[in-house]
DNA sequence: CGGATGACAGATTTCAGATTCTGTCATCCC
DNA sequence: GGGATGACAGAATCTGAAATCTGTCATCCG
C-alpha cells in the first residue's frame, strides 16, 4: 500500500488518520483492517494513532460517522426545497433508500463497516436516526403549517415515518434490497404513510 | 440424553423425527444439533434420519415451519374477531409483535433455527409471511366491506402493513425489542397506519 | 515539553492437522 | 421388498500452538 504521508509531511491529524482509515477499510474491508495498516499507511508508528483515537472502535466510528454525513448531504436538500411536503417527503424517502442500496453495491466495505456498528448499539447509528428525523419532522411541520398534514408531533411523527420505512433503509434488511417487487413495496408503504399524514 | 423412542417403537416417522429434532435443537441449538444427534435421541442410524428428509436444511425447516405455526395459533382467533376493524388490526399486529418478542427470551434456540433459515432464503420465512398477510387481508376487506376502512387492494395493503411494522416482528430487529421505548414506537407506527386506512 | 516511538502484556486471530459431520449407497434383515 | 444400517468421501468444524493485534506506557527526540 502506498503511504499516503511523506516523510517530510506536517504534524499527524484526526482527519489524516481518519481518511487512512477510509483506505484501509476499502482496501481490507473491515475485518481485516488493523490499527498496524492504518499506522503503516501513514508511516507512523501504531502507538500514534492511539493518541487521537482512545480505541480502534473509537476511529471506526469516526470513519463512519464522516462517510455517512457525506452520503447523505443531498437529502438536506430535498427536505429544505420549497416543493409541497408529501412530494417532498415521498422523495425525500425514495432518495434515502435509493442512497442506501446504491451503497451496498458501490461501497459494500464502508457499508459494512457501517453495518458492524449497529449491533453494538454505537452512538453513530443513533445520531445518524436523529439527524435524518430532525429533517422529517422539518418536512411534517412545514407540511402542517401549510395544511397539508394534519396536526401531530413532528418528532414523534418522523419517527413513526423512519420506523415505518426501516425496511427500506436499516441495514439488517439489506438483502431484501435486490428483491425485483422491493420498489413497489416501498411505493405501497409510503402511500400509506402520507394517507395517513394527510 | 434420553431417547424418546424405545426400540420396540413402531415405524419410524417424519412426526417423530420432527420432535425429536426440536428438542435437540432446544438442548444444544442450532449452532451445535447434528443430524447424528437427532439419530440417537430416536436409536436409530442417521441414514434413517435422511429417509425422510433431503437435508439437514429442510429438516430445520420442516421444524420451524411447525413451530411458527404453533406460535403464531393465537392471530387467528384474533382476525376471525367480530370486533371493529380498525381495533382487530391493531390487536392483531400488537400480538404478532408480543409472540416474537416474548419467544425471543422464552425460547431462543428455537428463535434462533427460525431466524438462520431468513438469511438463506428459506420459503418458510416467505410461507409465513403470506400466511400472515392472509389474515391481514381479511382484516383489511372486512374493514373495507363495513367502510371502516377506504377501498383498496387488501392483498397489496396488508403486505404493505407488515412491511411497515416489521421493525416489530422481524427477527432481524430482534435487538431493539427490549428498548423501553418500543412500545411507544410500535403505537405510533400503528396509529399513521390506521389513519392512512381510514 | 508535546508529540512520537516501540517494547510489552494480554486478547484475538490464524493455520494446519485431527476430528466430526453431512449426505450417499451397497448391503443387510425382517 | 421396503425400510434400516453403517462404511465411506468430501466438506465442515474443532483444537491448540504460533503469530498477530490492541491498547499501554516508559522513554526518547526535536
Amino acid at each position: 500500500m502506498t503511504p499516503r504521508r511523506a516523510p517530510e509531511a506536517g504534524p499527524l491529524t484526526a482527519e489524516a488518520i481518519i481518511a487512512a482509515t477510509e483506505d484501509v477499510l476499502r482496501r481490507y474491508g473491515p475485518a481485516k483492517a488493523t490499527v498496524v495498516d492504518v499506522a503503516r499507511a501513514l508511516n507512523v508508528s501504531h502507538g500514534s494513532v492511539y493518541r487521537h483515537f482512545a480505541s480502534k472502535t473509537e476511529l471506526r466510528e469516526a470513519v463512519a460517522r464522516g462517510w455517512l454525513a457525506r452520503v447523505t448531504a443531498g437529502l438536506a436538500d430535498i427536505a429544505a426545497s420549497d416543493r409541497p411536503a408529501p412530494e417532498r417527503l415521498h422523495d425525500w424517502l425514495r432518495e434515502l433508500a435509493v442512497i442506501k442500496r446504491r451503497k451496498v453495491l458501490d461501497d459494500p466495505e464502508m457499508f459494512a463497516t457501517y453495518s458492524a456498528l449497529i449491533p453494538g448499539d454505537s452512538p453513530v447509528a443513533a445520531d445518524h436516526l436523529a439527524y435524518l428525523a430532525g429533517q422529517v419532522a422539518r418536512i411534517l411541520a412545514d407540511g402542517m403549517a401549510s395544511g397539508e398534514f394534519r396536526a401531530a408531533d413532528p418528532p414523534t411523527t418522523a419517527r413513526a415515518v423512519l420506523d415505518a420505512t426501516s425496511r427500506f433503509h436499516a441495514p439488517a434488511h439489506a438483502r431484501e434490497w435486490t428483491s425485483p417487487t422491493i420498489d413497489d413495496e416501498f411505493e405501497a408503504v409510503v402511500a400509506l404513510l402520507l394517507a395517513g399524514l394527510a
